[in-house]
DNA sequence: TGACAAATGTTCGCATTACGCACAAAACAT
DNA sequence: ATGTTTTGTGCGTAATGCGAACATTTGTCA
């Protein structure tokens, strides 16, 4: 005879099955080209058959593919990205404003915004050969608290939520100019918030620096844009220049989305 | 006592719940930015007690957002893509070739697939102040019949599988000199199948001109290459300099992918 | 090479979960 | 204000998904 709030029931209004099939859908991030059942199971902490019915459902919906005992994604997992991406016009307004601004600019600009306790990026100009180019694309994720895309968005969300990332998110020594010490982060948000523009020198990359600025709200979240150069590039009045044309861009998109 | 194959019995090896989930996120397809529940009940068919769970569960996770009555995706559906992309080394391979070659051509190039009865478009080489831009994304759909690449999808495929699609595939006539008829159609398809090359005029655009050839087997797909160009581009052999440099980016994709 | 062990994949009874009717609430029209 | 349509939600029921148990494959050592 279970109590009137047993343990077992659970929200009505959310299904269960459905979020654990997402999870099977989330496992693919890009790390592992293919994942067996084993492996899907041992990521979601499912039950084995749990992750396999996920698995099988995904593949009937052409979402999955399944070649011997591995599992990895197909191109048809594109089209929801394609649906936020035209919903909110990123081929007509986003990415013809970064791709002009990071020609006058000379080096490649991004957009991002937060995903929990990473940095998402949505859109990115793509110049021919440009001097910088970690194959990062859409959808790619960047640590938050070494990066100058992170540290701005950090700065741009309210005191304690900016402070309950910075004392969890993730702190790996990418390099051996990556700050260490938490608090260090914090400083630097609260000058990023104070300065309007953030930049970080190869604390993600060795070498390479990144500026960014804060650009518009947009799809309920705050959206930030940078630029990642050589360092060399910030000398004589460089970062300035790339400062005032991320801020150009930032103001074009706010044109577009406010 | 219930027939062995009874109607109600489904097949246990695939979550029911979880693909109407997926058919909710699925509705989300770019035309509308946002959808109310009947909408979403609507486009997929289900109770529209069953649409809600789906699209509750999907905020919960934090792909979907719920703003008054319409649901509309967030940006973190972008992290799926994420992961076919970084899997497969779009950002460090194919994107630089498709850059470097879009550069030296002169006009942006595209990387497509087939996705039931559209061409569903994988990346795309961006050019800055490039003279054709329809503001596709990574993740749009084309049509299937009135698209050089769709043709050339179609010349890749076993015959039968082909003249089916050829059959079925929506007809609309985007302009004047769409072909109506789909024999014709099948024609077209099997001049390109025999000479390594599609090329369509106005057929979809007024005035733009489509180009493309296969490219590479991958993700267990046939791949094409294409690009689009004033219709004047073609005069003077142009069409041969453009066949000629999608043929060398499609050499160099195979290179990486095979 | 065969026998054991470890890991992976699949089946099936039972309890939970999701389905969708029916009701309620809101929006709109008259 | 009252009917009409549209939209949102609680709840009983039975179909569905859970996971322990079973089968199968892969790897290892004598």
């Amino acid at each position: 005879m279970p109590a009137p709030s047993s343990p077992t029931v659970q929200n009505r209004d959310i299904s269960g099955s459905f979020a654990k099939g997402l999870a099977v859908l989330g496992c693919f991030d890009g790390h592992s080209p293919g994942l067996s059942l084993a492996d899907i199971a041992k990521r979601t902490g499912q039950d084995r058959a749990t992750a396999r019915r996920g698995a099988l459902t995904l593949v009937a919906e052409g979402l999955l593919r399944q070649e011997d005992r591995v599992f990895s994604l197909t191109p048809k997992i594109l089209t929801f990205a394609g649906g936020f991406l035209q919903a909110n016009r990123f081929g007509r307004l986003v990415q013809p404003v970064l791709n002009h601004h990071a020609r006058t600019l000379g080096s490649e600009i991004t957009l991002a915004t937060l995903d929990a306790d990473r940095v998402l990026l949505l859109a990115q100009s793509t110049i021919s050969d440009g001097p910088v180019s970690q194959g990062f694309t859409i959808g790619s994720h960047l640590p938050l608290l070494h990066t100058s895309l992170g540290r701005m968005l950090l700065a741009c969300l309210a005191g304690d939520a900016a402070q309950a990332l910075i004392a969890t998110a993730p702190l790996p020594q990418h390099t051996s100019r990556s700050l260490t010490r938490r608090e260090d982060i914090a400083d630097r948000v609260r000058q990023t918030g104070e300065s309007g523009v953030c930049i970080t020198s190869g604390e993600f990359e060795p070498g390479i620096s990144g500026i960014a600025v804060p650009a518009f709200d947009g799809f309920g979240q705050r959206m930030v844009l940078g630029s990642s150069v050589p360092g060399s590039a910030l000398e004589n009045g460089g970062d300035q220049r790339i400062t005032d044309q991320l801020n150009l861009a930032a103001a074009a998109l706010r044109a577009c989305f406010s």
